[in-house]
DNA sequence: CCAAGCAGCGCC
DNA sequence: AAACGGCGCTGATTGG
C-alpha cells in the first residue's frame, strides 16, 4: 500500500500534477495514525496554540527544517551548520493527535514562541541537530531526548554489527521507522528547498511526520532501555548533548597564518628530505606505498632477515615506523624515512585539509563530536577529528580570542585510577589514597628497591609495564610496547619477569582480570559501571579477551568525562566556552578576568563527576584534576 | 568512476 | 595458552 502510494506520487510529480488530491505518503501515514496538523503563520496565533500544547503532559516530538543562508548555498554544510543556516520550520508533535508546524518565515522571529515550550521534555531524532540550531537562535533545550542515542545505547554502533543480527546498518529515522514501526517513509523532501516563500503541502506533511516518528520510536525504545537496565547509560548521553551543542557551535580559535607558514615549511623540508632518502636508497619509488617499499625490502634483505622481519596482518613485510626503528641499523635511510613520514603526515592529515572546517571571519575551526558511536562509550570526533591533533609543534596553533585564555583541565592518570577502583586492588588503592606516585611505587616493587631511589628510566619502565598489564598484554607485546612508547629496551624474558613481579604486586588487578575475562567469555558481553553493555556476540570478531578487560575501565573513564561535561554545562556562556574534549581533558576558552574562577568551577565539576561514577571514592581524589592556563593549547603542560 | 579494505599514524 | 584497548584521516591499491 505504502509502496504503491510512493510510486503514484512520484509519477504525478513528474507530470507536474503534485497539487492533485492524491494519497500522499506522509499525509496518509499521519491519517492512519489519526494525527492532524496545522501551520502557524502569524505571531497572533501562537499564544492560543502554545496554551493548548502546554496542557498536554506528554513528551513532545520535535523536528526542524533549515535552509542555507544566501552566502552559504554553495557550501556542503550550508543548511547544516547553524552559523550558515536559517530555521524555516519548527514542528512540535503534542504526543497525541496533532502536530503544530511553526513557519518562522511567516512568524518573523523565533522569540515569538513562549519560552515555556522549550522547557518541556522533547524528543527528536539526531537531536543534537535541533539542539545546535535552536541554541544558535538563543534557545537552550535542557530536556531533549533522542531516538538516535537511544538506539546506540540499545544496539551499539550499527555499522560494526555483523549482518546476521538482522538490523539495518544505520540508525536513520527512515531505517528505525521501518524496523520498529513497519513504516516506509520517504525522505525525498528532506533536501527540498525550505527557503521558498510558499511551501508545498507535501513538504509540510513530511515535516509534520518527522516530529511524530521520534515519539513513536522512543515509546518502544523506553521499554527496551528499562528492561535492559540501560536508562542510566542513555541519560548520560542525552544529558551530554547540550555541552556538545555549545562546543560545536563555538568552534576553537585557530592561527591560520601560522598554520599556513608551518605547512609550507614542512613541505619544503619534506622535499629536501625525500631527495636525501632517494640518494641513500639508490633508487626512487613512492615512499607512501607500503607495497613498493615492501618490494624494495624483499630485494635487500637476506633470507634470515626476511624470516625475522615483522609482518602485517595480511602477511606482508611491515614498513611501519616501529619496524624501521627496530631495524634502524640495517639501513641508513630508515631514520630519515621515519622523519619524512612525520613531515608528510602533518602535511596530509593536518594541512590544507583543515581549511574547509575553518570559518575565515572568526578564524575558528569547527569539528563535530559524536556520542554513543564507540564501543566503550567514549566520544569520537570527526570532520576534523579534534582529538588527534599533534602534540608537538602544532597545538600552539589553537588559540583563544582576544581578551580570553585557554584552560586545560585534565584528569591525572584517569584510566589507572579508574582501574584501581574497579578492580579494588588494595595496593593501587593505597597509593592513590596516600596521593603517591603510582609509577615510582610500581618501579620500587618491580625492582625491589626503595621508592625514593627510583630513577627516571626506572619510572618509565614501570609505566610501560603497568599500562601493558592493564591492557592484558603478553610478554612479547610488552617488550615492543615498552620500546615503542617509552623507549625502554627489554628482552622478552625480562618482560615476562616484570609481568610476574607486577602480578604479585597488584594481585587484586590480576584477580579482577581473570574473573572479568572469564565472565565476559561466558556471557559474550562486558559492561561499564553505568550499565553500558558491549555485546561481543553481535560483532564480527566476537569475544576478545583484552577488549573485554578494557571496556569497563575505558568505559568508566568515558562516563566520568561525560558527567564532567554535564556538570559544567550550566557555567557555559559568553565568558566561558567549551572548545574541545579529548577523552580525559576539557579545554575551555575563558575571559581573561575570570580564568581562576572558571578553573575552580571546572575542577569541582570534574571531581564531583568522578564521584558520580564512583560514589565511594572520596578518599581517592588527591591530585585528580590538573589545571593549566595559557595563551595557546601547546603551552598547556 | 567509485567503494572498500589495508597500511600507516595522529591522539588518549 | 595467550592475549595491544579505543578512535578518524590519508594515500595507495584493488576490484567492480
Amino acid at each position: 500500500m505504502l509502496g504503491s502510494g510512493l510510486i503514484k506520487l512520484k509519477t504525478l510529480r513528474n507530470e507536474g500534477l503534485a497539487n492533485e488530491p492524491i494519497a500522499l505518503e506522509s499525509q496518509s501515514m499521519l491519517k492512519n495514525m489519526g494525527i492532524s496538523y496545522s501551520v502557524i503563520k502569524s505571531p497572533k496565533e501562537i499564544g492560543s496554540v502554545v496554551d493548548q500544547l502546554l496542557k498536554e503532559n506528554t513528551a513532545f516530538g520535535l523536528d526542524i527544517e533549515t535552509y542555507p543562508l544566501r552566502e552559504f548555498v554553495q557550501d556542503t554544510d550550508g543548511g547544516i551548520a547553524p552559523r550558515k543556516s536559517a530555521i524555516r520550520l519548527i514542528q512540535i508533535y503534542d504526543g497525541k493527535a496533532h502536530v503544530y508546524v511553526f513557519d518562522l518565515k511567516k512568524i518573523g522571529s523565533i522569540s515569538q514562541i513562549p519560552t515555556a515550550l522549550w522547557e518541556r521534555p522533547l524528543i527528536a531524532h539526531n537531536a543534537l541537530f535541533e539542539m545546535k540550531h535552536l541554541l544558535h537562535s538563543g534557545i537552550v533545550l535542557k530536556k531533549l531526548g533522542c531516538s538516535l542515542l537511544a538506539d546506540r545505547v540499545i544496539n551499539g554502533n550499527r555499522t560494526r554489527l555483523k549482518k546476521e543480527c538482522g538490523l539495518l546498518s544505520s540508525a536513520s529515522l527512515k531505517n528505525l521507522s521501518k524496523e520498529m514501526l513497519g513504516l516506509d517513509i520517504d525522505k525525498e523532501m528532506q533536501t527540498s528547498d525550505w527557503s521558498e516563500d510558499t511551501l508545498t503541502e507535501i513538504q509540510i506533511e513530511y515535516a509534520a511526520l518527522d516530529a511524530v516518528l521520534p515519539i513513536k520510536l522512543f515509546q518502544k525504545q523506553r521499554e527496551v532501555l528499562s528492561k535492559k537496565r540501560l536508562i542510566k547509560s542513555y541519560e548520560l548521553l542525552r544529558d551530554a548533548q547540550l555541552a556538545i551543542a555549545y562546543m560545536e557551535n563555538s568552534g576553537i580559535g585557530f592561527d591560520i597564518s601560522n598554520h599556513r607558514e608551518l605547512i609550507e615549511d614542512l613541505k619544503k623540508k619534506s622535499e629536501v628530505l625525500l631527495l636525501e632518502i632517494y640518494e641513500l636508497l639508490g633508487v626512487s619509488f613512492n615512499l607512501n606505498s607500503s607495497k613498493q617499499f615492501g618490494e624494495w625490502l624483499s630485494d635487500i634483505l637476506d633470507e634470515n632477515e626476511l624470516a625475522r622481519w615483522v609482518k602485517t596482518n595480511s602477511g606482508k613485510l611491515s614498513t611501519s615506523t616501529p619496524t624501521l626503528k627496530q631495524n634502524e641499523n640495517r639501513h641508513e635511510a630508515f631514520a630519515k624515512i621515519v622523519q619524512y613520514r612525520q613531515l608528510t603526515k602533518r602535511i596530509s592529515s593536518f594541512g590544507e585539509g583543515l581549511y574547509k572546517f575553518i570559518d575565515i571571519p572568526s578564524k575558528r575551526l569547527f569539528g563535530s563530536f559524536s556520542l554513543g558511536t564507540t564501543s566503550t562509550g567514549r566520544m569520537a570526533s570527526r570532520q576534523p577529528n579534534m582529538q588527534n591533533m599533534p602534540r608537538s609543534d602544532f597545538r600552539q596553533l589553537f588559540i583563544p580570542k582576544e581578551g580570553y585564555r585557554l584552560i586545560s583541565l585534565d584528569y591525572s592518570q584517569q584510566e589507572l585510577r579508574v582501574a584501581a577502583l574497579i578492580t579494588q586492588d588494595k595496593a593501587l588503592l593505597h597509593i592513590y589514597e596516600a596521593g603517591g606516585d603510582v609509577h615510582a611505587n610500581t618501579a620500587a616493587a618491580l625492582l625491589n628497591i626503595p621508592k625514593e631511589s627510583v630513577s627516571k628510566p626506572q619510572r618509565q619502565l614501570a609505566k610501560a609495564v603497568i599500562f601493558g598489564l592493564l591492557y592484558g598484554q603478553g610478554a612479547k607485546g610488552l617488550a615492543n610496547y615498552a620500546k615503542q612508547q617509552y623507549g625502554v629496551d627489554m628482552t622478552e624474558e625480562e618482560a615476562e619477569r616484570h609481568r610476574g613481579a607486577l602480578f604479585r604486586t597488584y594481585q587484586g588487578l590480576r584477580a579482577w582480570q581473570k574473573q572479568t575475562g572469564s565472565l565476559a567469555k561466558l556471557t559474550g558481553t562486558a559492561s561499564t559501571p553505568s550499565g553500558r553493555i558491549r555485546d561481543f556476540r553481535r560483532e564480527l570478531e566476537g569475544y576478545k579477551f583484552t577488549a573485554a578487560l578494557n571496556l569497563p575501565i575505558q568505559g568508566a573513564a568515558a562516563e566520568i568525562t561525560l558527567r564532567a561535561m554535564i556538570r559544567f554545562t550550566p557555567f557555559l556562556s559568553e565568558e566561558c566556552h567549551l572548545v574541545n574534549v579529548i577523552h580525559d581533558e576539557l579545554l575551555l576558552e575563558v575571559i581573561e578576568s575570570q580564568t581562576s574562577t572558571y578553573a575552580s568551577l571546572a575542577q569541582e565539576a570534574m571531581e564531583k563527576a568522578f564521584l558520580d561514577i564512583f560514589p565511594n571514592a572520596k578518599t581517592y581524589l588527591k591530585g585528580l584534576v590538573e589545571a593549566n592556563i595559557g595563551q595557546n593549547w601547546g603551552e598547556l603542560k
